[in-house]
DNA sequence: TCTGGGGTCCTTAATCTA
DNA sequence: TCTGTAGATTAAGGACCC
């Protein structure tokens, strides 16, 4: 984090290139040359998650609805992801970056960032591990990457950016700000198009627009935090420490219905699968959280949350599904038409603060809940029925 | 244009508690 | 015992990221 020890850090990000629509296209040679638009499909409620360099030549973006992406482009192949697979492919990538850097940091399915301080004796100059790094990535998986090499996090993910696809920029300490000032401010983290606008509004459209700015003056327009942050940015100044990720804080589901809902019943059955979902992830995960929130998006957009704390931590279906529907009866949006519903699991409690006793019982159901999801999982509903039915003919015997 | 899903973090306000 | 206060916790909403 100190900015004078920046100077000698050096920290790679890696940004793998359109990546679920690179992968369609190296499994599938067909689609080589073509637009290939991986999200939701044509005519239903959705957006592009990721799509193909030949799709974005007709404007076609990440986050773009799906509808406007066939309008500008409806010869374009369209994809539903796999993410099964995109997990495995990220894995080896993740594994093949281990063997330039021992410290390496996935920040998602598709970047990771290397601290490679120290690891010039041994590898040679910024360009050639940056090089290196990109043969070992592409040899591993056929994929290509963009690397960015910069004295801290910001700038290395900004220099990875600079140049798609298959591109590589090195930016040393002494070039930070050359590098960084004529950018727009868009290129910053926590930059949206809120803030974004908000800067406009000021005439804060470049880096340099805003490293004009006092700290204080910053912080009086956009609050403290948001002011300091953006100084710092201005001048380049950001966590130079990679390692780990914190542990998940929450685990949430959610769905969006094909049409807009007003039946309390369709409601509810969709609460109950979606807790049934978060209640697997967190005994999968091994957590048990006191906080229960449900998301509720209703016809017109605007989006409403309610949550409860619990006494004690839970991670059974049940539970989660109980207090989530009793949030959803007191929201007050029963009978409106909602387009999207989630429920959310968080605050997690360690073990061994709760009761010896009810932590023995809770164990127990969560194991019967386990089994039954395995099942579930593996031979469907069906073989559930049949268990039960065969137990009650057993126990009848 | 008409907006997914799964997350994180920040802000603000109300309430609780030492 | 009463009151004021600061800090923690809870709840809700919003922006942003991939």
């Amino acid at each position: 984090m100190t900015e004078n020890r920046s100077a000698q850090r050096l920290v790679l990000h890696v940004d793998m290139d359109a990546f679920y629509a690179a992968i369609e296209t190296r499994d599938n040679p067909v689609l080589r040359g073509k637009p290939v638009i991986v999200g939701a499909l044509p005519g239903s409620r959705g957006v592009v998650s990721t799509c193909s360099y030949e799709a974005r030549r007709f404007g076609i973006h990440s986050a773009m609805p799906v509808s406007e992406a066939y309008r500008r482009c409806p010869h374009g192949v369209y994809l539903r992801p796999d993410m099964r697979r995109y997990s495995t492919v990220s894995r080896q990538v993740m594994k093949a970056l281990e063997t330039i850097s021992p410290t390496v940091e996935a920040v998602s399915v598709d970047e990771a960032f290397l601290d490679l301080t120290g690891l010039e004796l041994l590898l040679g100059e910024p360009a050639d591990i940056g090089r290196r790094t990109k043969e070992v990535v592409t040899h591993t998986t056929g994929l290509t990457c963009s690397v960015g090499i910069g004295p801290n996090r910001l700038i290395a993910k900004i220099a990875s950016d600079h140049d798609k696809p298959d591109g590589l920029t090195i930016v040393p300490a002494t070039e930070v700000l050359k590098f960084l000032t004529p950018l727009p401010v868009s290129c910053l983290r926590g930059v949206g198009r809120v803030l974004g606008d908000q800067l406009r509004r000021f005439g804060i459209r470049t880096v340099a627009d805003l490293h004009a700015w006092s700290q204080e003056k910053l912080a009086l327009h956009f609050g403290a935090t948001m002011g300091r942050m953006l100084y710092r940015q201005a001048r380049g100044m950001a966590s130079d420490v990679v390692g780990e990720r914190d542990h998940r804080k929450s685990i949430s589901k959610e769905t969006t219905f094909g049409e807009d809902v007003t039946d309390p019943l369709v409601v509810r059955d969709t609460l109950r699968t979606l807790a049934a979902g978060v209640g697997r992830s967190a005994r999968r995960a091994g957590l048990a959280g006191r906080c229960i929130q449900i998301k509720v998006r209703l016809a017109g957009f605007e989006t409403h949350t309610r949550s409860h704390t619990l006494e004690s931590a839970t991670d059974l279906n049940e539970q989660i599904f109980d207090e989530g529907w009793k949030l959803f009866e007191q929201s007050g949006y029963m009978g409106s038409r909602i387009r999207l519903i989630g429920v959310g699991l968080s605050h997690w409690t360690s073990g061994n603060q709760l009761d010896l006793f009810s932590a023995r019982e809770d164990q127990k159901r969560r194991n019967l809940n386990e089994v039954k999801d395995l099942i579930v999982d593996r031979f469907g509903k069906k073989a559930l029925g049949y268990e039960s039915r065969r137990k009650s003919r057993r126990e009848g015997e």
